[in-house]
DNA sequence: CCGTACCTCCTAAACGATTAGGCTAAACGG
DNA sequence: CCGTTTAGCCTAATCGTTTAGGAGGTACGG
């Protein structure tokens, strides 16, 4: 097709105006079946279809909602993602998710860049899997584009909504299994605080290693699985370091690694080291041994998270046709914590 | 912010004219040193952002392109989106995924309803996991958008490039290894012809049967591990069948059922029954036993895929300069298939 | 037959950017 | 000193929609 019709076009072909032409097409009232129906002739005539950048520049609308991820490869962002698509899909809206580590590693100078596109394309809305630096979040803030994070928490003072896993409450759970298998010395794996959920799985292993008399070593890596094995391996050569007795791993990656280190080196899972890992998936069952894993429903979290940012852009779409300010208005119980199982398998010695 | 800073208001403060302050900040020239200062100070103190819809109305570009996928639960779309998001990133694009599998299943309706959805909003370019529909691959050539698809086939006599792993000769090699060990019949776990990979797959495997002198049975399920488990159970529960000596398992849903239904029947791999499967991914080391699989680079797939489009398009954008036809233009060396490693574990028995 | 109300439709002004075409003043050559 | 070039800037049209503010016409009651 050399030149796409426009509404002119199907205005010119019907004979009427362009008005009437995008009444009829938006189903508003003011336009006879006649005339109704002579446009939709004219547009599947013309194969018309309506040009959305047009529409949203002069409406003042996106329909698109950004998903920001930082290295996608932990499999837990696909429950996550399905969640969150099923629930924008009932409102027309579109995800478009935008990783901001390169190749595979955060950069701030990146998170910045991504920012600004967003607001450039003037997403409906965010929802981002870490937290943002501050500046970006008054940033967002400024442009009145509303933000939640899941799995994450937003900066300090912001009082953004967050959905997350009960992680304190889980952790401690794992630590409590973990102390009625009796095991002395704890190893706990762990990606770095960028990811926030961090803080609260670390406080609870923590408190846990205290109240059960557990002797714990927090030993930190990048997340994914090649930097995970390079820690963990280098920790157990350090001379004097015995292994330990069981291993708590932070999420998917970081079971990869403990797995493959300990099968490197011949220590037999459970009966040499325990496992428990965090963030369950469909594989864990099929692993050598099955893994004792934290159950959390990512899916389930994608969807309040889409609810909640869904209810929050309708309300400023609301708020703007009234003529009161667009800035959005986040409410306490926005923020969620949901509570994970502890899906007992075979590698925690059970 | 109550009202959002445009080009007027950067040049009301700068005191030059929206020309200016445009040229100014498309780094264009005809602009003195002076002038640009002026305007990237006043852009500063506004906070100014362009707006994209503006932009790309008037421009007539589109900065974002589509990957259409059915239920992306199958985890070598993770490494595929990130070798294309690897490569957009270069050319300024963004992926947008558009899921055309609804909950779980694909339907026609929706696959019609997406495509709609992405002539509206003008797609720079589409990536297909799957064969579309004749109709809507027409729909999308009438509006000049380039489409090319991966690990699927276009519909017939459409000519539009694919890249795909070669299945054909990736089976054969898989059942020249069953074969090796002497299984004397197979079982071919496939899912839909939807995803049209299944047809050099089937194709392959047939062929090496054929060849090896080996029973085979072609076992046909819908593209989830849950209904790969019904159908592979059904099967095995159906009176006078017994158990393969082997099963070639179509993908990593039909490889989760497989492992899950003979562990449920207490059937020893490889010792009962082999197993080969397609699409090797991190975890299938570790699995119990080590799976033997076909390795697609399927990251490789996606980047090959991302430049092709990426050509496509800034062809497609020089010609419309040049008030030549936008109509993109295919080369038969734009198609590509890649070639796939058999990663030999022990599932198969060796 | 007139006034009023109600439909249906139209004209024209936005939305926020890009850019063709033209103007001005400075610089330069002769 | 004048004509020509050129850098720098401006005015105004344009992209494809939506929509405020009317304009005509029909129907109806009085």
């Amino acid at each position: 097709m050399a030149k796409k019709p426009t509404l002119r076009d199907v205005s010119r072909l019907s004979g009427l105006s362009v008005y009437t032409v995008s009444k009829a097409l938006n189903n508003a009232d003011g336009v006879s079946a006649r005339s109704r129906e002579l446009v939709l002739k004219a547009t599947r005539e013309l194969g018309y279809v309506p040009n959305r950048a047009a529409q949203e520049l002069r409406r003042n609308t996106r329909s698109s909602v950004a998903v920001i991820t930082a290295s996608t490869s932990n499999y837990y962002y696909i429950d996550l993602m399905k969640g969150i698509e099923r629930t924008l899909r009932l409102s027309d809206r579109t995800a478009v998710v935008a990783d901001i580590a390169a190749e595979g590693v955060y950069t701030p100078d990146l998170e910045d860049a991504t920012i600004r596109n967003l607001i450039q394309s003037r997403t409906a809305g965010v929802i981002s899997t870490l937290t943002l630096r501050q500046e970006n979040v008054e940033l967002l803030a400024d442009w009145d584009i509303p933000v939640v994070f899941v799995d994450s928490h937003p900066p300090e003072n912001t009082g953004l909504p967050s959905i997350t896993m009960d992680n304190a409450a889980a952790s401690l759970r794992v630590g409590a299994h973990l102390a009625e298998h009796g095991y002395p010395d704890w190893l706990f794996l762990v990606y770095p605080a960028l990811w926030s959920t961090r803080l609260a799985r670390e406080r609870g292993i923590r408190e846990a290693a205290r109240l059960h008399g557990a002797e714990l070593t927090v030993l930190e890596s990048r997340n994914d699985a090649a930097s995970a094995h390079a820690t963990l391996s280098a920790h157990l050569d350090r001379p004097g370091t015995t292994a330990p007795r069981a291993i708590i791993a932070g999420n998917n990656p970081m079971v990869h690694a403990t797995l493959t280190v300990l099968g490197e080196r011949g220590l037999r899972v459970p009966d040499d080291v325990a496992i428990i890992g965090f963030d369950d998936f469909a594989w864990a069952p099929l692993l050598d041994p099955p893994l004792t894993m934290l159950d959390e429903d990512s899916e389930h979290i994608g969807v309040l998270a889409a609810q909640t940012l869904a209810r929050l852009i309708d309300e400023q779409l609301d708020a703007e046709r009234q003529g009161r300010s667009p800035t959005p208005v986040y409410r306490p119980e926005d923020s969620r914590e949901v509570s994970a199982d502890l899906v007992i398998r075979r590698s925690c010695g059970c």
